[in-house]
Formats: structure tokens, C-alpha cells, sequence
DNA sequence: GTAGGGTTAG
């Protein structure tokens, strides 16, 4: 460096002195500038690693007046503004080049350019405006910068105009020019221009390897891959478009969506032949390919084959394996990479955390995620939306609610189209049971920005864990809306949860109609499952047989899902013969937990205990799969209706694990159904430890006590109930009916509900059916009345149940001959079990009559559930 | 020019 500017020698030791920026304190500025200082100054400038001396020259240049000469200008416009990318270093080179030399294409072209490439994207748009304002043409350095700024801001309309600036000078024989109209075209999203602009190159043959990777990138990100893959091919036919490194790790993840395996292996072997193998980009993209369709063996193969991996390649294989469901090995592996001290980034760790969100590993998660903050690793996006599904996954809402601060705080929640984020909030919350909030969320979505998956989440939400009402409203509002929001497999699966619980047979055979009639939708195996269970739990088994049967490629799902429609509808042997059929016909379908589960309940709920010990004997004998606690509770609930209470005792002590509530709350209903108040008291204090605020023990309890006229007792527990404010939750039921205009909807009925418009009809004909029950030999279960009142008010007390009051206004506005179905929230009693049999045969009505646990079916006095009642 | 993500059934 000349004395001309510092002087000392070791100035890199020194503070920054004053006297730099003050010509009267510093040495003057004597001497005018060399051609030879100039070039010293611009290598300096390119080698210097400080930006407190790339500042201290620019400032020294300010003074000195050097601002002025044209070498310095375009310094300034470039060294400069590479180290030194503060935005009064590109005001000040704007303001020099526009005063002292706004001809020079040279300096406009790097102002711009080095705007573009500090992301500075409207300054350099702006900067391009104002060099044609001076009469400096954009030439072909300047036009592919202002095309790649365009790109990024994804205006299409800004490119266009480019485009046309491009055609009127001239520049369409220009290789650099169209490649980047190729690659604007593409990050505008119109691979329709794209390929206008190559076929116009390629026909007059100025094309390269570039604009060849360009229009296959186009493609594949356009989600064309077969077309990206004959692309790739017809390159490969001209020596002087060699297909490049970038060729390959354009075209691979083609074959990795398409699961072209086969042209990935012809890909892997050119790749090796023509001496790309070893670059790390293509190595990662073959080992991805393979992972991804499932091919461990080989991914495996060239991980071990690769002489560089890096993080990235690691990343692709614990991927793979949490992909195709193996996660230990995935997190065995990404153990290794510890250990081998591989600098994890946000992939990996995003990648970990979603495969335990995967696998419902909720917590194991949210553990990752706090090793992750703990190495200094930023989370993104990607990150978060994994984390919500994690906390989704087990409901943890506190930790759910952590992360929407942090969203919030780093900025991911972004209004606008299919934000993931706040799709990822809304099912979070849903999943907690926090409805409200998601709701808030949800409505703060502008309709136009709500995706598919928006409306799902929050549908699903409602359906699952809040109104099944308000999921199917939410259902027709999407339809109706005026955004082309197409439901797709999940959106139905959703609304079908809602109608199944609902009974709502009117709402599932209108979302059927819907689906065969847009034949764009093919309901795939996932659904015809949901329509099956929907059906079942509607009460139509001939409509879930019917699917069933259409299904070409049933799963054990499917079967499953039949099995337990026999189950719930009381007949056990049915359910039995389908199983034995899937173990016959379909040897390579295996059952699962699931499959034995509803097994034991079909036996449970057709009486058939010794078929059902025996089968839960199997299940690990012959299967191989361990019961669970579901699966005890059955059994207990199995021997407890046998009347086996002491069997079903002996085997809760005999649990390996731990006995859940469900586990007491089948011994307690067991207890009530066999009067056995001694073993009730025990099987419900075990409840209350678990849950101290579970109100259908202390009323089961309550009630075993009145049925045996223990009303102290009754009273203490009430009190308990009081004092610790737990509430009954009361009995209501639902019956379709008709609102104004021949819409149905749900009409709920409460305990001596007179809320009905048509409440005094309804009285008046269940009194004149009781009456006539009762000629017929109906007697109240006065045990239902749980009230320590005298026998006639009793009477009156259970004819006001809800159940009856819906089957009563079902008798009033339903057409004669059609099958009245009534819901209930919580089980039927015995009383209106026996009412309702007599009612069927006097009102010659088909009843079919839901509770939590199963269907009646009362035709013709009898019931469905025969003597297991 | 490479990697990671959200919604569904028994």
C-alpha cells in the first residue's frame, strides 16, 4: 500500500484514527491520484478481509475528492460494495456514477449487480430504470440481472416487460439473455413462457448444457418429471450438451418422485462412467433416490461408496430410514453423526424431530427439539410445523402454545396463501381440545388463503375432539365457498368422522353422492374404509357391506373396519366369520392390535365369552401381539357381563401393566349389571385415583348404591359430587328431523326436555303409549329411577327420559313405515331398553337406537341384542 | 445444483 493513502506501516494494529476522516487533523491529500495507486487501491480493496478499512478507504476517497474519477466509481460500485454492503456505500455509488459518469454501462452494470446479489432487489430494478433515464442501455449483462431480480420477486409481470425490452433490442440471439428469461419464466411459475423462449433457442441452435438444465429444472419443479426425464434424455443425444453435474442433480429428484427407480440405477451408472460419481451433489442425490423408494440396501451401498459425504448426505439416509418406518435406525444413525462430530444443521435436526412426531413420540420430540436450541441451531418453518404435529400427537398444549410465542416472535406465521404454520397451530390446538383457539386462528385465515388443508384441520378438529355439528357446517360452508377448494381424501375423512358421530346417515350418503359424482376424485382405499365405519355407526349395514365389497384392494383395514360394523350391531358370530375369511383368503394381510380389539368386543357384545378368551389367548400365542390395556379392559368386561366377577378381578391383578381406568370402569360397570356393591365401592375408588373427576363412576357407583337401596350412600356421594364440582354430564339425545325448507338437522333431546315446539304433543303421546305398554305388560325398571322418590313419580322420571321423548317425536313427524334412529350420549338404561321393544311392536316401527357402546335394533317387540342386554 | 414439513380410516 503507497503512502498515499495510510502511511503507516502497521496501520492494522492501530485503533481507527481520527485523522483518517478528518483531512485538517491527517496528512493532506497532496498528490492526485495515479494510475498506479488507483490499481493499488483496487487490489487492496479486493483482498482486504476488513470492513472497517474498506470503510476507512471509502471515507478517505470521500475526502480527498477521489469520488470523482471513473476508476474509483466503478471501485466504489463494486470492491466496495462487496465488502462493504451498507446501504450509504450504494447511495454514495449511485449519486458518483449518476454525477460524474452516468454513461458507463460498466459501472451501472456492477451497481446492479451487486444490488442483486445483496438481495437489494428493487434498488437494482430501480437502478436499471434510472440508467435508461441517462440514455445507458441495458445490455446483456444488465438484462439477465434484472430477469434474475424479477424471478426472485416472483413478478411476472415485471419479467414480462423485461422480456419485451429483450425482443425490441435485440437480445433474443443471446444465450445469457434467454437462459435467464428460461430461469424467470420458472421461479414466476410459468413453465409455459419457459418453454416458449428454449423452443425458440433451440430451433436457431444457440443453445448450451445451461439452457438444457434450465428447462428440466423447469419441469421438475413445474411437477412435469416425465417430461423432465425426456428432456433429460434428448440432451444426452448432442456431444457439445453433455449432460453436466447439474444435469444429473436437476433430473434425479424427477426419477425420486416418480419413483422411477430403474431410470435412477441407468442415471447412478452414467453418472459412474462419466466421472460425475464423485461429486458430492450427484453422490447425495442417488443416495436420496434410493432411500426414498424404499431401497435401504442400496442407498447404503453408495453412501459407503462416496469418498466426500457431507452433512446432507447423512441427512438423506436418516431420512430414508424414517421414511420407510424404520425410525430406531434412524435415530441409531443419527447418533453416528454425533459421534463422528458431523456438524448437524436444521435439516437433521427437523428431520428427527418429525420422525418421533411420526411415530406419536410426541414428548421424545419436544426433547430433540431442546437439544437442538441447546446447539445454537436456528429452527425454521420446517421445524416448527414438525414440532406442532409432535405436540398434536400427544396433546401436549402447553408446549404447543410455547411454540406459537416463538412463531410469532421469529416472524414464521406469514398471512398468505397456505400458511403451513398456522395450519399447523389450528390442528395443534384441535388436537389439545383447545377449539376456541384453533377457531380464533382459523377465522383470522382470509378465505381466499384458506387451503385445503386449513379447512381439514379444522374440520377434522371438529369432529374429533369438539361439535360434530359444527364440522359438518364447516363441511358445506368449504363446498359453498366461492374458492375452488376441492376436498380431497382427508377433508372426507373428516366429514365422515363427524357424520359417524352424529349418526348422521342423511349427511354420509350425501358426501358419498358427492364423491362419485366429481369423478376427479377416486376414493381410494383410505376412504371407502371411512365410509364403511360411517355407514356401520349409522345404522345402515347393508350400505357398509356394500362398500366393502367394491373395495379392489382391501387392506385389514377394510376388514377391520367390517368386523367391528357385525361388532357394534350385536352380531358376534358375523364379525368371527369375517375374520376367519380374511385369515384364509388373505394369508398376507396380518391382524393387529386393532383387529383383535374389535374381535374381543364383537364377542363381548354377543356373549360370546369362551370364544373371546379364546382369541385373546391367540393374539399372542399365534400373533405375536402383545394385548394391551384395551384389550384387558375388554376381558374384564367380557367376563364381568358373564357374570364372572371374580375371574375378571383375578385377571386385573394379573396385568403386566399398569391397570388404567378403563380398565375399573369395566369392572364397575360389571358390578352394576351383577349387583355387587362390596366389589363397586373398590373398582370406583380405584377410578377416582386416577381421575377425581370422572362423572360416570360416581353415577354408576351412585347407582349401584340405589339399586340397592343404599340412599345414604347415594347421598354421599352426591355430596362428594357437589363439593368437589363434579357435573353430571346429562343424558341427551338426537333424531333427525327437518328444518324449514326440507334441510335436515339434528334435534337434541334432554332429560324432561319441554324446550320443543312441539313439546305437548310429544307428552301427550308418550303418556298414551305408556299407558298402552303397559296393558301389554310393560313394568317400569323402577331401578333406572335413580331418585329417592316414591314409585309414582318414578314413573314419570323415566318416561321423561330423552331417549323417549326423540322416539316420541320420531313416532309424531316421521312417514309411517320408515325406520326412526335415535343417538344417545351416554348408555341406555333398562327401562327405555324395555320400552322401546314394546313401543316397536304396538307403533309396528323399525327403532334403531345408538349408544356410546353399541346399537339396538328393535323390530317387532324383540331387540337385536337378544338376552346379552 | 442436493436434504427436512402440515390434514384421514378400523
Amino acid at each position: 500500500m503507497t503512502d498515499f493513502f495510510f502511511g503507516d506501516k502497521d496501520f492494522e494494529n492501530l485503533a481507527p484514527p481520527p485523522r483518517f476522516f478528518l483531512p485538517a487533523i491527517g496528512r493532506p491529500v497532496s498528490t492526485t491520484p495515479s494510475h498506479s495507486v488507483l490499481e493499488d487501491i483496487s487490489s487492496f480493496l479486493k483482498e482486504t478481509k476488513s470492513v472497517r478499512l474498506v470503510r476507512i478507504v471509502h471515507q478517505r476517497a470521500l475526502v480527498s475528492g477521489l469520488l470523482t474519477t471513473y476508476s474509483f466509481i466503478s471501485s466504489l460500485c463494486n470492491d466496495i460494495t462487496v465488502r462493504y454492503a451498507a446501504l450509504d456505500a450504494f447511495v454514495e455509488a449511485q449519486n458518483a456514477l449518476e454525477i460524474h459518469c452516468p454513461s458507463s454501462l460498466f459501472c451501472w452494470n456492477v451497481l446492479i449487480s451487486q444490488n442483486v446479489r445483496h438481495g437489494r432487489l428493487d434498488d437494482a430494478l430501480l437502478l436499471c430504470r434510472r440508467m435508461r433515464r441517462f440514455g445507458t442501455r441495458p445490455d446483456h449483462f444488465t438484462l439477465p440481472l434484472v430477469l434474475k431480480a424479477s424471478g426472485q420477486l416472483s413478478s411476472l409481470r415485471l419479467g414480462r416487460s423485461i422480456h419485451g425490452v429483450v425482443c425490441r433490442d435485440g437480445f433474443q440471439s443471446n444465450v445469457f439473455v434467454c437462459n435467464a428469461l428460461i430461469a424467470m419464466y420458472d421461479r414466476c411459475g410459468s413453465l409455459q413462457a419457459a418453454v416458449y423462449v428454449f423452443d425458440e433457442i433451440t430451433s436457431r441452435e444457440i443453445d448450451d448444457v445451461v439452457s438444457w438444465n434450465s428447462i428440466v429444472a423447469a419441469h421438475v419443479k413445474a411437477g412435469q418429471n416425465n417430461l423432465a426425464l425426456e428432456t433429460f434424455r434428448e440432451m444426452g443425444h448432442d456431444m457439445n450438451r453433455r449432460p453436466d453435474v447439474i444435469s444429473l442433480v436437476n433430473v434425479l429428484p424427477a426419477c425420486t418422485s416418480l419413483g422411477a427407480v430403474s431410470k435412477g440405477k441407468e442415471i447412478h451408472g452414467c453418472a459412474l462412467r462419466i466421472g460425475l460419481f464423485s461429486d458430492v451433489f450427484v453422490g447425495n442425490a442417488i443416495v436420496d433416490i434410493y432411500a426414498k423408494c424404499g431401497m435401504m440396501t442400496d442407498a447404503v451401498g453408495v453412501f459407503n461408496s462416496m469418498a466426500v459425504r457431507d452433512v446432507v448426505s447423512w441427512n438423506a439416509m436418516v431420512a430414508g430410514y424414517s421414511q420407510n418406518g424404520n425410525f430406531a435406525q434412524a435415530v441409531s444413525l443419527f447418533d453416528e453423526m454425533r459421534k463422528e462430530k458431523i456438524v448437524l444443521n436444521v435439516v437433521t435436526w427437523t428431520a428427527v424431530i418429525a420422525g418421533y412426531a411420526q411415530i406419536d413420540l410426541g414428548h421424545d420430540a419436544i426433547n430433540v427439539f431442546r437439544q437442538m436450541q441447546q446447539s445454537k441451531t436456528e429452527p425454521n418453518v420446517v421445524t416448527f410445523i414438525s414440532l406442532l404435529s409432535a405436540c398434536a400427537s400427544v396433546g401436549a398444549h402447553r408446549q404447543g402454545m410455547e411454540l406459537h410465542g416463538h412463531a410469532l416472535r421469529r416472524h414464521l406465521i406469514i398471512a398468505g396463501d397456505d400458511d403451513m404454520v398456522t395450519n399447523g397451530l389450528i390442528d395443534m390446538y384441535s388436537k389439545c381440545s383447545d377449539l376456541i383457539t384453533a377457531g380464533v386462528l382459523f377465522n383470522l385465515v382470509p378465505v381466499c388463503n384458506r387451503s385445503i388443508v386449513t379447512w381439514t384441520v379444522m374440520i377434522g378438529g371438529h369432529a374429533q375432539h369438539g361439535d360434530a355439528n359444527s364440522a359438518l357446517e364447516l363441511f358445506s360452508q368449504m363446498l359453498s365457498a366461492d374458492s375452488n377448494i376441492c376436498p380431497n381424501d382427508f377433508t372426507v375423512s373428516c366429514a365422515l368422522i363427524a357424520a359417524s358421530r352424529l349418526s348422521a346417515l342423511h349427511f354420509a350418503r350425501q358426501i358419498h353422492a358427492y364423491v362419485i359424482r366429481h369423478r376427479s376424485f377416486t376414493p381410494m382405499v383410505f376412504v371407502s374404509n371411512s365410509f364403511i365405519d360411517t355407514y356401520a355407526k349409522c345404522g345402515d349395514i347393508g350400505a357398509a357391506e356394500k362398500v366393502f365389497d367394491l373395495i379392489t384392494r382391501k387392506n385389514s383395514v377394510s376388514w377391520t373396519s367390517l368386523m367391528t360394523c357385525y361388532g357394534i350391531h350385536g352380531r358376534g358370530e358375523d364379525a368371527l366369520l369375517v375374520f376367519e375369511k380374511m385369515r384364509k383368503e388373505k394369508a398376507d394381510l396380518s391382524p393387529d392390535g386393532v383387529t383383535f380389539l374389535v374381535l374381543l368386543y364383537a364377542c363381548n357384545h354377543s356373549g360370546m365369552v369362551n370364544q373371546g378368551l379364546e382369541y385373546f389367548e391367540s393374539m399372542e400365542r399365534d400373533f405375536g401381539i402383545s394385548p394391551s390395556v384395551e384389550h384387558y379392559a375388554c376381558v374384564v368386561d367380557l367376563l364381568g357381563r358373564a357374570g364372572r366377577l371374580q375371574d375378571a378381578h383375578e385377571l386385573i391383578n394379573r396385568m403386566p401393566m399398569k391397570p388404567t381406568m378403563i380398565v375399573w370402569v369395566a369392572l364397575l360397570g360389571a358390578c352394576k349389571i351383577h349387583s355387587n356393591p362390596g366389589l363397586a365401592e373398590f373398582a370406583a375408588q380405584r377410578v377416582s385415583e386416577l381421575d377425581s373427576e370422572n362423572d360416570g363412576s360416581c353415577t354408576l357407583l351412585s347407582n349401584i348404591y340405589a339399586n340397592a337401596g343404599r340412599w345414604q350412600d347415594v347421598a354421599r356421594i352426591r355430596r362428594h359430587m357437589k363439593n368437589s364440582g363434579v357435573k353430571k354430564r346429562p343424558g341427551c339425545s338426537w333424531i333427525e328431523g327437518k328444518k324449514k325448507g326440507g334441510v335436515s338437522t339434528f334435534i337434541t333431546f334432554y332429560v324432561g326436555d319441554k324446550s320443543h315446539p312441539q313439546t305437548s304433543q310429544i307428552y301427550a303421546l308418550l303418556h298414551d303409549l305408556m299407558q298402552r305398554i303397559g296393558a301389554l305388560g310393560y313394568t317400569p325398571e323402577m331401578n333406572c329411577a335413580l331418585h329417592d322418590v316414591d314409585d309414582e313419580e318414578k314413573c314419570s322420571l323415566l318416561s321423561e327420559h330423552s331417549e323417549k321423548l326423540a322416539l316420541a317425536f320420531g313416532l309424531l313427524t316421521y312417514p309411517s313405515g320408515s325406520i326412526i334412529r335415535i343417538t344417545k350420549n351416554l348408555r341406555v338404561c333398562e327401562d327405555c331398553h324395555s320400552a322401546f321393544c314394546f313401543i316397536s311392536k304396538i307403533a309396528d316401527r323399525e327403532i334403531i337406537l345408538r349408544d356410546p357402546s353399541r346399537f339396538h335394533h328393535f323390530k317387532q317387540g324383540l331387540c337385536s341384542c337378544g338376552d346379552y342386554w
